[in-house]
DNA sequence: CTGAAATCCGAGTAAAATAGTAGGGTATTG
DNA sequence: CAATACCCTACTATTTTACTCGGATTTCAG
């Protein structure tokens, strides 16, 4: 049911990027940094982010990450797809065929359905921007609270 | 994101269990069998339902498990909950204290929270009983279709 | 033109969680 | 009194997760 830390970290990965879009490529070390995560294991994220075409990359001295789309068009859900491999909280709702033999008679699978379209609900709805403008906001928040004190 | 097959053959038991409340308690070799799995694993996920009081037990000859509680009053999320751990996607969206330091500055955790709160809504209000019912439905649905053939 | 800084890439590994086994003990009843 | 239940602890194999390592390639600033 939980969420894997290759979710969590790229997911935040991609809200670094979203709110640096305007100024050029952000570099792996710079995103590492800001998170507070090592730069090896977020490589790897980032290129199965690339390979999902979510990010692009340039190469050499001034190169790093960029969103491939506009943070607006990219929702939630592709990218919790591209890093978890898929979303589906059972094999037996999934899109492929089913590998559950007994799916016709499984006693929870309804539930299953239902549980699995609210959240699909979520994640597709909420996009990249969604979570950027929460975050800068909540950012502010902070700062200007601890300017306070 | 999945769920295990601790949650997946424990909440398939306990509908088994629903399924037969009449008839008096419903052994573990019983249930083992009509889903296809080890009797000794199951044992496991059905003990851990006993400790959580969802279910009780007769021991000796015609021994077995009970229901602790009528169906329409045993939700999801306490079946889930029981087996899994605990029903959150993330640790930062627990009930107990935060364990990620970052939540406050996390760009993900708003996202987290929505999520986490429509999947508590679905397992909250649904009912063993409701699962049970489809099932029963869906049993019948295949047993008319195949008599049909 | 060169070297520092960046992405690229495949492989390997330690730790944790999952999924399941094994085997002996205790209660109940036909 | 023996068969058939549940009870309980411990162990193990497999898989997944969460990383790490080392080197190759590209680019650009100086």
């Amino acid at each position: 049911m939980k969420l894997s830390t290759k979710g969590r970290y790229g997911l935040r990965a991609m809200v670094e990027l979203s709110a640096d879009q305007d100024e050029g490529p952000l570099s792996l070390a710079a995103i590492a940094q800001r998170q507070d995560v090592s730069e090896a294991y977020l490589e790897q994220l980032m290129r199965t982010l690339k390979f999902a075409e979510l990010v692009t990359t340039e190469r050499g001295k001034t190169g790093g990450y960029l969103l491939a789309r506009p943070a607006s068009e990219i929702s939630v859900k592709e990218i919790l797809t591209a890093l978890e491999g898929s979303t589906v909280i059972a094999d037996c709702v999934g899109t492929e065929k089913s590998v559950c033999e007994k799916a016709c008679r499984c006693a929870a699978r309804p539930l299953f359905l239902t549980l699995q379209n609210r959240i699909d609900d979520v994640l597709k709805s909420t996009t990249l921007q969604d979570l950027t403008d929460d975050y800068l906001e909540q950012k502010k928040r902070i700062e200007d609270g601890e300017s306070l004190s």
